[in-house]
DNA sequence: ACTTGACAACCAAGCGCTTGCTTGTTTTTA
DNA sequence: TAAAAACAAGCAAGCGCTTGGTTGTCAAGT
């Protein structure tokens, strides 16, 4: 797909099945504890393992969270592709990348959304890097696209870019106070951050 | 004003100008690189002391963090009640507290505000109380008395609280993309915030 | 006027502990 | 039987914090 090098970057697509536990339980930790206050010895034990064999799947406690943000981030970007694909209205376009990413921060594999977010700081600048080439690909072009398809048809007042960034602020909030088992589900609450954000 | 005893928790009023000096740049620290990653040496170089010195002023480290928050909470309590006093049409009250929002975070003390939102994990439960206590008071009523009003004038749709987080969240989230150097006042922005969640 | 003593502020040194990570060896797996 | 995975042990560095002593300041005592 991307024409770009990618030797010097771990290629993330490998992942043995012992990667993945790990990196399941770390992104648990860096969720309820952040990475600074996470430590190897923490993830290795949730593993199962000692924190020295955490080394030989990962060569440091960095690669560890780039790994997750990563895989994060790619998925986010193939689960917003998918979001859209068929839809043509662009408010429906919007309604559904809107539901996709609240799914994203609230289902099962939330965590690694939230991580991706609110430990961002702690990644290493060369690692960002590597991060932001995965994002600037689809993710932003789908959002950018159905925003601009609205803009056209009248549904959107005032700057795009403002606008994109104050959808994006009311849907990461959420889970700071969202929650899953409430009285009210996250099509409910798509529908209401919708609804907010259009103009009709 | 409070009912409860407050010998536990050392009294924030109190702050002497080697204190507020330190707090100035613990403050500037935590918003560069989080509470976790800011070390007491980091601290005491910027304040031009040694990091033993600190502990004459702070008995922890948390007690830094801790007495930061709570001023700021303090400080932004009372700057909200401040923002909207004479104001009665809610539709100007809401406007008046996004801006007071907005400068408390993008205006010379923003860090602070920024500190507050995003160490609170770094707080110790039983200074996060403490906080809390502080906040509820002013702050909160202020942004529901005025979302109240907006409501009550048919201005705002839906769910008030799920509205009033989408706002917050909105808020919060400026300081990852607003340049204070940019084209973009913050009264700008606070306008086009206010129309954003305004029905009209 | 000079001494005294109490106090806050700070320095210099380092303690005890935790951290991320390494090494050499053993176990498991295929 | 060889590679992959995990263990056992520990190192060097950095962490928050403590200790004991040195300043400068200023009001009380003589």
């Amino acid at each position: 797909m991307t024409n770009t090098v990618k030797m010097d970057a771990p290629d993330v697509l490998e992942i043995s099945p012992a990667k993945e536990r790990i990196l399941k339980e770390a992104i648990d930790l860096f969720y309820e504890k952040g990475f600074e206050r996470t430590t190897v010895r923490d993830i290795a034990a949730r593993a199962g393992i000692l924190s020295g064999s955490l080394f030989h799947h990962f060569k440091s406690k960095q690669e560890i969270l780039y790994t997750a943000m990563a895989l994060t981030t790619r998925t986010m970007g193939e689960s917003a592709e998918k979001a859209v694909e068929g839809i043509t209205d662009p408010a429906r376009q919007l309604r559904a990348l809107i539901l996709n990413e609240l799914n994203s921060i609230h289902r099962e594999t939330g965590h690694a959304a939230y991580v991706l977010v609110d430990e961002w700081r702690s990644l290493d600048d060369t690692y960002k890097e590597a991060v932001l080439a995965i994002r600037d690909n689809s993710y932003e072009a789908c959002w950018d696209a159905a925003l601009e398809g609205c803009a056209a048809k009248g549904l959107l007042k005032g700057d795009l870019r403002v606008t994109r960034q104050l959808i994006r602020g009311s849907l990461a909030w959420t889970r700071n106070w969202y929650q899953t088992d409430g009285k009210m589900t996250l099509k409910a609450l798509a529908d209401e951050v919708l609804a907010t954000f259009l103009s009709r």
